[in-house]
DNA sequence: TTGTACGCGTTATCAT
DNA sequence: ATGATAACGCGTACAA
């Protein structure tokens, strides 16, 4: 490996300089960053980043830390809209991703910690949850840098990119009610994706149907994970549960791939019978059920800008507000 | 930032004795050990990771890069499996993980001539294109440690794992045709993907047709890209093409999604009409649409077995043989 | 069993 | 405009 310094003396001067022409920090004459250029190129020269790393005390590199395993994380196309948006701005900005998906939520705490507290990463981006509110809290004590995409504890008012569920709810909900629909099925996201239940859908779907002077009723709501067959097995509990079901609210795109399969099993009609909203309407499903209408959730603006706010945060050092993003109705 | 100084202090050792109880690697008495590790503790000390990497000339952190852009890479549900196998070993092994997604050809090899060059990951893994030849050429001369998913250059004998895509074609034709189908249809892999069309699925087709006796038609086979618009708009042309069609071949499951919304918008019963069978068969159409057969490619596999192998060509210092994986048919 | 002293390849402070 | 020299935090040859 070539160094600073066989650089320096190949072309005659002192490392200092060759490190100024290679961070072109300082002023240097015309003719020597020549020269030391030359050198460079002549022995191949290429700056070691760990070396430098030490020196600065930064790594331009920020960890994704997603918990649910890595079944989950690689196959839901939400999750990867959300990597795909902190992807793009990282890379844009010089940083480097590390992308780790811990099994649960144990090993979340130890891959957390050992990612940041070893200066392994500048930054965190990571799933807001309940098992991250304690290492949250004691990030903020110590200075390490997070940006959680959701809330990670009650009353968070820094550090996180939050997606407007109960909105989104209520959205899908009035919409579905002006369509002269009464009896409308819900889907409601996985316990372990919620903090506290304080932003769920079901709340804005509540809200919309008290407009309407419509009651509330729990056998057209279903808890499903956000996957294809979970929306598979709503689809059909709540067929059961209530005949007159004429409307249904997914609460994700892999669960309407599973409700419309349902359905079609059924032998009923997605936009007649019973009309569907899918949940995030991403890319994939818009190709393939391009007449499916429902929410747009602003997936990959969530990864892009908690990637732009651990980058601010960590160059102005300090911690900064959240932010709350507003999904909205996609009708075909 | 506590360092081993200030724990050497603290418990009254050197600092050499302290790196002895975190390293385990020589004898330390008893007493000695449970001081250093209260002192630790005590002073909340985590090791610094990139001092330790410097000394140690290596990172622990792999990158996997792969080009056609951040769009396609977290889209395409087989990128996803690859990822996700790579990810599952390099984690248990004790490895991060750095994600790349170059949006071409050229940016492809910029990022990972920076990733390794600068050694910021003691190796990579990276997609097996033509571009990529040159490249890995010159690692294999230099030293630096690659994998590459598929061939990179013509008649390259190491540090690869493929999978047979001829076997695929095969497989699947031959099945067709022992179903009664006489005119087969095939949407191509995108010709970006391929090697010099050596190992191409077509070359399996060609071949089942031929042992049947049966021509090659061009009118029944047609290129495509790996999303669900590609295989849509193939699957369109193959049926204005040819009348006769009874069977189509589609490369991946993205296309078979495609292919399924032109047939079914057609009136056309994928499974009667004409035989489709899927190209990867991956969790997602898996569950999307479980009647649907066909060719299984263990992309999964693939990922993990790079991983494996880069991890092996690390830690033995020298290249190794490549892998080729055989898909199977899998009919429902 | 424990400690001293040096090196890893940079950046940065002070001179000149 | 340039250079000598000290850090950064850890591993390790060598000494005790």
């Amino acid at each position: 490996m070539t160094t600073l310094y066989d650089v320096a003396r190949e072309a005659r001067v002192s490392i200092k300089t060759v490190s100024r022409v290679l961070n072109n920090t300082d002023k240097v004459k015309e003719d020597t960053v020549k020269r030391v250029k030359e050198a460079m190129s002549r022995l191949d020269y290429h700056p070691n980043a760990t070396a430098r790393n030490l020196k600065r005390r930064k790594t331009d590199t920020i960890g994704f830390v997603v918990p649910f395993g890595s079944r989950f994380v690689f196959t839901d196309p939400g999750m990867q809209e959300q990597m795909r948006g902190a992807h793009d701005v990282l890379t844009k900005a010089g940083y480097d991703m590390i992308l780790t998906v811990p099994e649960n939520g144990d090993r979340f705490l130890t891959d957390v910690v050992r990612l940041t507290r070893t200066g392994n990463v500048d930054g965190v981006i990571l799933y807001g949850m309940a098992k991250a509110g304690a290492i949250v809290r004691e990030f903020s004590r110590k200075g390490y840098r997070f940006v959680s995409l959701g809330y990670s504890y009650p009353h968070q008012t820094h550090n996180y990119v939050e997606i407007d569920a109960e909105a989104a709810g209520y959205l899908a909900t009035r919409y579905l009610l002006s369509q002269g629909r009464r009896f409308i099925g819900l889907t409601q996201e996985p316990e372990n994706f919620l903090f506290l239940n304080k932003v769920s859908v079901e709340v804005g779907y509540r809200h919309a149907l008290n407009e309407e002077g419509l009651p509330y009723r729990s056998d057209l709501v279903s808890r499903t994970d956000f996957t294809v067959e979970g929306g598979y097995r709503a689809a059909l509990e709540l067929l059961e549960q209530n005949q007159k079901i004429d409307a249904l609210i997914c609460c994700s795109d892999p669960t309407a791939f599973g409700a419309l399969r349902a359905l079609r099993e059924k032998g009923i009609c997605p936009k007649k019978e019973i009309l569907l909203l899918t949940g995030d309407r991403l890319p994939l499903i818009q190709a393939v059920e391009p007449w499916l209408g429902g929410i747009h959730n602003p997936l990959y603006e969530q990864g892009r800008m908690a990637a732009e706010m651990i980058i601010r945060i960590i160059q102005e050092g300090k911690d900064l507000p959240g932010v709350v993003l507003r999904p909205d109705l996609v009708i075909t």
